[in-house]
DNA sequence: AAAACACAGTTGTCTTGACGTTTATTGTAG
DNA sequence: CTACAATAAACGTCAAGACAACTGTGTTTT
C-alpha cells in the first residue's frame, strides 16, 4: 500500500497521532466520553440509560401515534441491536405499550404511555440543565459550527433511511 | 387517565431538539457512533477492541519504558474501569508483559512486547486507511476546526491529570 | 395449495462496561 | 510493634452491546 506523502511532521505537530484524521477521531471519542458522563448521571438517577431515554423521546415525538419496533431501532441515535429487551424493560415499568398490528401480526407497534410522558416531563428540566453544563460554555456560533461540522463528518456514512437528526 | 393536552407543536418550527446544546450533543453521539463502526471493523479483524488498540498505542508511545496500570487507565481515551481484565487478555496473547515493581509491590508495571509492537506495525496501514475513510472527505481546515471545537467543548470537564490528547 | 422466500421480532450467548467489594502491600500514628 | 489508614490492583456481579440463529407471519412462485 503506497504511503501518501504527508506533510512533513514538524515537532509542533505532535508525534502522538499518525494522521490529522486520527487526531480528530480520537478527539471526537474523548469529547463524547467526557460529555456522556453527565447524561449518564442524570438518567441513572431515573433508572434509565441514555438509549432508553432517547427511545422515549422519539416515541414522544410521534405521540399519540405509535411506531414499529424496527423503525424505532433505526431512528435511534446509536445503533441498537437489542430493541426487544430494551423495550421489555420500559414496558415492564409501564412507560410504553406494545401491540401487534392486527392486519400484519409481524409488526409490533410501540406507543409511549402517559406515565412515559410524565417521566420525560419530570426529567426535562434536569436534562436541559445537563446539556447546559456540558456545552453551555460555548457560544451559539461555535455550537452551530460544531453541529454543522459533525454532520458533515458523518454525512457520507449516514444511512439514508435515518432522518432523525436531519434538519428540516 | 386523561390525555394531557400537549403544547401545540407549531409545525413550522418543528422542534426536534429541546435546546441547541442538546442538538450538538446528539450530533456528537451520532457521529461518534457512525465513525466508530469503521474502527471496530478494522480492530475486530485483529481480535482487538478499540480500547485495547489504544492501550497498545499508548504503551508504544513510552516504549521501551513501562507504565503502571493506573496511569495507563487514566490516560486512555475513554474511561476504563476494568484495566485488569483488559490487560489480562493482552498479556495472554503475549502483546504486553506485566511485572510488579520490586520496591513497591503494589504497582504493576506494564510494557509492550515486540509482538505487541509488531501487531501495531501490521495494523498501521489499515488503521490509517480507516481514518481516511472516516474523515478523509473533509478538508484539512475543517478537520483542524473540528478538532479545536471538540477540545473546547470538553475542556472544562477535562481532568487535568490526563494530557494524552493535549497538543505539545 | 405447497414450497420457497422475505420480513419483523425474539432469543441465546458471548463479550464489554459499570460499580462496588476484597486482597495485598505500604505508610503512619500511638 | 501493633493498629490503622492509604493505595494499587484484582475480583464478583449485573446490566448493555454485539452477533448469530431461530420463530412466527406474510408474500410470491409454480
Amino acid at each position: 500500500m503506497g504511503q501518501t506523502p504527508q506533510k512533513p511532521r514538524t515537532h509542533a505537530n505532535s508525534r502522538k497521532f499518525d494522521s490529522l484524521e486520527q487526531e480528530v477521531f480520537l478527539n471526537l471519542w474523548r469529547t463524547y466520553d467526557r460529555l456522556k458522563a453527565f447524561e449518564e448521571q442524570v438518567f441513572g438517577n431515573a433508572g434509565l440509560s441514555a438509549q432508553q431515554y432517547n427511545t422515549l423521546r422519539l416515541l414522544k415525538s410521534v405521540h399519540p401515534e405509535s411506531m414499529p419496533t424496527l423503525v424505532l431501532g433505526s431512528r435511534l441515535i446509536s445503533r441498537a441491536p437489542d430493541m426487544t429487551r430494551l423495550l421489555d424493560k420500559l414496558e415492564q415499568r409501564g412507560l410504553l405499550s406494545r401491540e401487534r398490528r392486527p392486519e400484519n401480526r409481524r409488526v409490533v407497534e410501540v406507543t409511549i404511555t402517559s406515565q412515559g410522558l410524565a417521566l420525560l416531563e419530570e426529567l426535562s428540566a434536569e436534562v436541559r440543565e445537563c446539556h447546559r453544563t456540558q456545552l453551555g460554555h460555548l457560544s451559539p456560533e461555535s455550537l452551530r459550527q460544531l453541529a454543522t461540522l459533525l454532520k458533515e463528518a458523518r454525512e457520507p456514512h449516514e444511512d439514508e433511511t435515518n432522518l432523525s437528526l436531519v434538519d428540516e
